[in-house]
DNA sequence: CATGAATGAGTCTTCATTCAT
DNA sequence: AATGAATGAAGACTCATTCAT
């Protein structure tokens, strides 16, 4: 009757029991989200969030103990879906010879990355990090397996390399001139670079 | 050579014209820089930049209409310095067959970006645009030049690429990796990766 | 006996009739005591009492109208049980002679106030009053009962110096310099302080 | 010109150069003395205190750096002023023999703890210390001094039960029943208790 | 021109209390 | 009765900006 439970203080507060808790829980990070789109990052504020909810800001913070969490959060949904999806497209392609795996691949990153760049710019503006060594270890697996098929001597180096311009490849253009994305040419361009770089 | 004026509203309030005047508002500038790098854009606040400066706010108000500006200045400042040395490297490399161009500019963007990756981060985070343009449109007359050494037909969108692909590459290792950037053999992979695609 | 009942606001919602109501109505009050004693009068909050308690917070607003009310109770409680220990002490030494009563009186007292220094500050803190009265009223009594042995004229005056200077000696002992009410001597000292002064 | 100080963070935030930063800053600490005494400790906030100061709770802030620091100011030149008028009675008095000192420090203790109960009750409630041990140590060089007419053996121990029984003799009176300080009988009472402890 | 005191809107966060389930 | 989600007023503190001296 008198569980003494003083500091837990996870990221979450609470994990909602009830479905209306649920509901608000969605609610606060849909509108983080919003507002972090609308406005920017320097204008996501407790109470703002809070209000675009439609909720009280007493409500948040019974979710989440801080702002920081909030924006935490959503990038850890973010990245989790991201990697998912990366995931689940690596083992796909992962069986693919290079020259056909490579602009299957691209189109895959360049999708993820027209979904909503900007809401993408801003999450992962600061934190791969865990994310980057991860893909890169998929990646520099994947050039060990074909090893055949592939030129450069320093496997690690070369994942590196391509994870990075292939990456920003994506995301600048997603960002500043997302027409590009939807000319075929130039998609072939971004594997042409990669594979011209890789293969023998 | 290169003013960029990009919204009017943050013209500066005043061109100094005295030496004192021309002190203080460099010390000011300096502060910026100093409290950006050291503690980060949230913790730039108009009040201890001014602190910092050894000038008082008011001071700091006589020259910047608000703080935005100063930051814009830093922005531009830096900007202009960057312009201005990459437009003189471009021109002395552009002389240069591509096989020989290349190294020679990867070596230079990536002493560019080792000076201050911090500053450099936080000043670029968000606005080259103009810049961009200025440089693709460099890049385009470079490969128009030397034509008969390039492959790709799309001139223009080779150049975006390789701008692209170069300067993340830059910037993300002298950010997250910057050991790699002593790496003779990274540097070469890279020029490898920018060469391969471009030369015939 | 002695049913102190100062503000009629404060008084409890309900007497909790069934065993069930009666176990988380002490549960809510021990909660309350632990909160105070580790965490101090400031982070006494009702939700924090409630959750200590393995409670809902809505069950606690069943027992008690406010958060004052949660305080007012536990005093309540603490001075009845520190009334009544007293009482039947006073009682039991109010037979003997001065200077036999004094230190037994004394040794009780210390051991009432070294039981939960803490506690005994945060809830006594602010309003003896009632109990100060009542205690003068008793000490007054054995004055009188022992009139032949006690020098001093104004009984009254006298009871009230007695008793302010001993609670005070007990008090800011317990709490400030616990290790001298292990001191034999300093006891006696302090029996010596009163006896020399109420003796004849 | 760009003096970097960066975290100085003093206890107090800024010593005013100007006149008008004098009357402020003296504003606000009257203002905290009035909440503090009018409302309780608890109502004592930094917006209530500005605004009762009737300047801004960012001037506020441009003096003390957080809310506990406008106490511990208060508190400060209250035991700062307490202790001066204490040190030079004690060193008046104490060239006086017991009998003699004893009324006349009474009497003087008496008049301090009268001036401002309220205040005084809630600025001592919890830090003495330093103080405490300062005062015991000015006790005990008296008692030393006058050896030949003290009876206790344990100075130590004697000057510390009359420092704590005149202290709370004097407070609760002031606090709780202050007409008793008006009546001079009273007063003799409490020198009798001390002198008959202390004198041979 | 320079100073720095003053302002007050805006931010994060807590907590007593209510009420639908 | 019990639950716990929701509320919003209130408090601590920051900071861009203005203005009297």
């Amino acid at each position: 009757m008198c569980a003494v439970n003083e500091n837990p203080e996870n990221i979450l507060k609470k994990q909602p029991k009830q479905a209306r808790s649920a509901a608000t829980f969605e609610a606060i990070l849909e509108a983080t989200s919003r507002v972090l789109v609308a406005q920017g990052r320097a204008r996501v504020s407790t109470n703002r969030v809070a209000q675009v909810a439609g909720v009280s800001v007493g409500s948040l913070y019974q979710y989440f103990p801080n702002k920081e969490a909030l924006l935490a959060e959503l990038r850890r949904r973010y990245d989790e879906q991201f990697m998912d999806r990366m995931i689940r497209e690596l083992g796909r392609v992962g069986r693919l010879p290079l020259r056909e795996a490579m602009p299957e691949f691209m189109r895959f990153m360049i999708s993820l990355h027209a979904e909503n760049p900007k809401l993408h710019n801003e999450l992962t503006a600061e934190i791969p990090e865990v994310q980057r060594k991860y893909l890169r270890a998929f990646a520099l697996a994947y050039l060990e397996a074909h090893r055949d098929e592939v030129r450069p001597k320093r496997l690690e180096t070369a994942a590196y390399i391509c994870l990075e311009a292939g990456e920003a490849l994506c995301h600048q253009t997603a960002l500043h001139e997302p027409e590009r994305l939807h000319d075929e040419g130039f998609v072939e361009e971004v594997c042409d670079l990669l594979v011209r770089y890789l293969a023998r």
